[in-house]
DNA sequence: AGGAAGATCTACT
DNA sequence: GTAGATCTTCCTA
């Protein structure tokens, strides 16, 4: 399966959240490996978006959303690790966050990191994802257009065709008025319907 | 030192 | 589906 080349992150956030949508991610671990399918996304501007990480300017933290296009971009909020891939044209800034995955290879390994048995709760939500595919701040800066690194998007192989719905982003304090958030319609695994 | 933060878990109506 | 406690780092003072 192809890995996804830098040019794919390097366009307008909202237009990467929406094709990201069925793409596989995969994490390399020493002895296994784990992948999911994206079903839920959101995009994220730069200094216009109250609602980015970006929105106060450049920083030590957020540094990464300023940077190249195609690398993770990982913080923490309440306890829990959100996984972003860094996405803009040449020159702007934003990044597209990963909200849920819907388990593919590894299940027994993530039902692990994730100390749950339930299926539906794996990966369900942008804090879940990253516990179960061992995904920390020590992935943060990573290139993910490499193929066989730790941590790569990979095109789905046959794609099964599905409906795509929108809506406003999840938990912001300040939303733009646009609809930011994308994600599979009718998908158990999106956090929320 | 103190508080906020793009969330999660549990326990209910 | 909503409500409240708790989660762990980073930012600001």
């Amino acid at each position: 399966m192809e890995t996804l080349p830098r040019s794919f992150y390097e366009r307008d956030p909202a237009t990467v959240a929406r094709e990201l949508l069925g793409k596989i991610l995969v994490r390399r671990l020493t002895n296994h490996v784990l992948s999911g399918k994206i079903v839920e996304t959101e995009a994220y501007y730069g200094e216009n978006d109250p609602a980015s990480k970006a929105y106060m300017g450049r920083k030590t933290f957020n540094e990464p959303m300023f940077r190249e296009a195609g690398k993770t971009f990982i913080y923490m909020v309440h306890g829990n690790w959100l996984l972003n891939i860094v996405a803009h044209p040449k020159g702007e800034v934003g990044a597209v966050l990963i909200r849920a995955l819907e388990p593919l290879q590894g299940i027994e390994v993530m039902k692990k990191n994730r100390g749950t048995e339930n299926l539906k709760a794996l990966t369900s939500g942008p804090g879940r994802l990253t516990k179960a595919l061992a995904i920390t701040k020590d992935l943060n800066g990573f290139d993910v257009t490499h193929s066989h690194s730790d941590l790569t998007i990979v095109e789905g192989g046959l794609m099964e065709s599905f409906e795509v719905c929108v809506s406003h982003r999840i938990g912001v304090k300040a939303d733009l008025p646009q609809n930011l958030r994308f994600y599979v319609k009718g998908n158990p695994f999106v956090s929320r319907h």
